[in-house]
DNA sequence: GCGACAG
DNA sequence: ATCTTGTCGC
């Protein structure tokens, strides 16, 4: 698939932050989205080592599956090097690069991908599934294991059970437990798709695991390819 | 100034 | 993310 060239290459972090400030604009958190996607595309990243500075090897995978079956339909992996040191806020362009790498190589274009990481639970409001979103065009949306930003109430114990998460006032994000009695998973939008639709899919995603088998599939897929 | 800090 | 032993449970 087709994805917007790379804006020049910040050296430092300001230059960086700069990127984020630039692009922030282009982002469409208004639109309706997919409410039926047939195809969804996960995306994650494996590192060889090397700390958390630059030049690490590392492998990027991107698994489109069918959203109703959950099945296959084609992956795509890249292997690179970390184009940027490790600095939370500015993790996106620690592995962008090769990620796009991995999205070029997808005959497929699905109609949304999905990231591990953030969209707008960020600093700047700017997180890695932002920057995918805008440099594919494609609906995006962050699924996050950790905190990063905001602040949430503990959401209820029950699969599905949710409690938004608000930084500064305003809702970034929501906090959602995909199985029973399992710790919750973050969702953030990240591009052309509503906070509602996000975790209603991501919930669809993830019928037997914590985390969506979108990423469940990248994950290995990254991790495998690392290993040859 | 100090601690926190997606993967 | 990755490094790792042991442990609980289907």
């Amino acid at each position: 698939m087709e994805v917007r060239d790379l804006h020049p290459w910040p050296d430092t972090r300001a230059e960086a932050e700069a990127i984020q400030d630039g692009l922030r604009p282009l982002l469409d958190l208004d639109s309706p989205g997919p409410v039926r996607p047939r195809t969804v595309a996960g995306l994650d990243v494996s590192y060889a080592g090397d700390g958390d500075g630059t030049g690490a090897r590392l492998a990027a995978a991107a698994v489109v599956l069918d959203a109703a079956t959950l099945r296959v339909v084609e992956e795509s992996v890249a292997v690179g090097t970390a184009a940027f040191p490790y600095i939370p806020g500015l993790f996106a362009f620690r592995e962008l690069p090769t990620l796009v790498e991995a999205l070029r190589g997808l005959r497929t274009v699905p109609d949304l991908l999905v990231c591990d990481g953030f969209g707008v639970a960020h600093p700047r409001r700017f997180g890695l599934a932002c920057h995918v979103g805008v440099l594919t065009g494609l609906p995006a949306i962050g699924v996050g294991k950790t905190a990063f930003v905001g602040e949430h109430a503990t959401p209820g114990p029950r699969r599905g059970d949710a409690s938004p998460l608000t930084d500064d006032g305003e809702v970034v994000g929501r906090v959602l437990r995909t199985q029973d009695d399992v710790k919750p998973v973050f969702v953030s939008v990240g591009h052309r798709t509503g906070l509602d639709d996000a975790c209603r899919i991501v919930l669809e995603l993830a019928p037997d695991y914590r985390l969506p088998e979108t990423t469940r599939r990248a994950d290995r897929l990254s991790r495998d390819a690392l290993r040859s």
